[in-house]
DNA sequence: CAATGTGAAGCCCTTCACAGCG
DNA sequence: CGCTGTGAAGGGCTTCACATTG
């Protein structure tokens, strides 16, 4: 293993690896092949060994992986093997919805707090998770070291949302309004684009592969 | 331009060319050139005529392309130059949510029904969408001719439902449920994934790029 | 002997640079 | 003259194939 750059691909990879991995430890499987990984998240056995040679040895040759080993290592390479500080600002249909989801919770992301503008929902509580007043979303960041942002607000108001949070110190932005949002460098960005997936589809749909 | 494989980078990306273009369009803009489109988008010129250029000639050389003609042709070529029927399983949180969502209609994507198990919420509406039992679901799919589902249900039911749509003549998938999901080869499938989402941002993070 | 770890080959996508054209 | 369209170069990710090792 040298230090390189790691392919974005290696690491969506991984978060899916990890899953698998959790699954199969719920089995009370003990050892893995790169094969049996690759059967599972519907890869290939070379693909899966690259993907954890850019980190490290963490298998036994003629042998495999230790499965809780290997999945303890990739969510330390993943960075969440502790806990992480995360709000939603847009508390309509989708951020509410975002509030509850299970799988952040499962995977360490919490989410502390939702933030509108509507007066209807402000004080009002998405199952456990308050609904703050947008204002109050500067202070929150610093007072609570949120690290993570979701955007789940309509798309004109998505970049001066962003701007305030990065002003507040947010280190990383995960944004479901339908715009291309900036950020300066040393602040992480990921767009999940509902419509855009709807429009691949309809593509390959189209065009017949 | 000659017939050849097209990344799938560059279907994504001509989505998001043609929500800018409605955007210029909007605003009164006449024309545009690959410079404009791609500081619009934070991309490249090369890479936005790279990217039309799998599909033909849509510009003037030494002045651009129009506005509207090249929406147009963009959205010809998405599929999405007329309407699509989808339904959504599972009616919790995060299917009605989806179903709510403006961007699927702005893009021509009809929502017509949900459908879940639970006895609870079916029969009541989401919206405008109404809620019916997961055992109508193929008959639904059938007389309506649902070309997309989308699958917002608990994991561990994620493939059996898959399979059913499948069975029931369902041509493309988007799956919400954070499982690896099987199809035969002409089915479309698209997995939104959105603890791995997350967690590319914290491997960013972690990672210090 | 079975399965990992890894250089090398292959392939695909992006970027470059400029010819072509209105 | 300016901007498109594109062959060629470049870079990066994936696949291959095998040497390595427990």
């Amino acid at each position: 293993m040298k230090s390189q750059k790691i392919p974005e691909a290696t690491i969506i990879r991984l978060s899916v690896y990890s899953r698998y991995l959790k699954q199969l430890e719920k089995n009370g499987l003990i050892t893995v092949s790169s094969g049996t990984i690759a059967e599972g998240v519907d890869g290939s056995p070379a693909q899966v060994r690259k993907d954890l040679a850019y980190f490290g040895e963490f298998g036994t040759r003629g042998v495999g992986y230790n499965v809780s080993d290997l999945n303890r290592y990739i969510t330390k390479i993943l960075g969440i093997d502790n806990k992480w500080n995360v709000i939603i600002v847009g508390a309509g249909n989708l951020g509410s919805a975002l509030s509850q989801y299970k799988g952040f919770d499962e995977r360490g992301f919490n989410v502390l707090a939702l933030f509108d503008n509507d007066p209807e929902i402000v004080g009002k509580k998405a199952g456990k998770i308050p609904v703050f007043s947008a204002p109050r979303m500067t202070s929150f960041i610093k007072e609570n070291n949120v690290e993570i942002g979701i955007i789940a607000v309509p798309a004109p108001f998505a970049q001066d949302i962003v701007d305030e949070m990065v002003g507040a110190g947010i280190k990383a932005i995960l944004n479901f309004a339908p715009r291309v949002i900036s950020v300066p460098d040393y602040v992480e960005l990921r767009n999940v684009d509902l419509a855009v997936n709807m429009e691949v589809l309809t593509f390959n749909m189209t065009f017949q592969k």
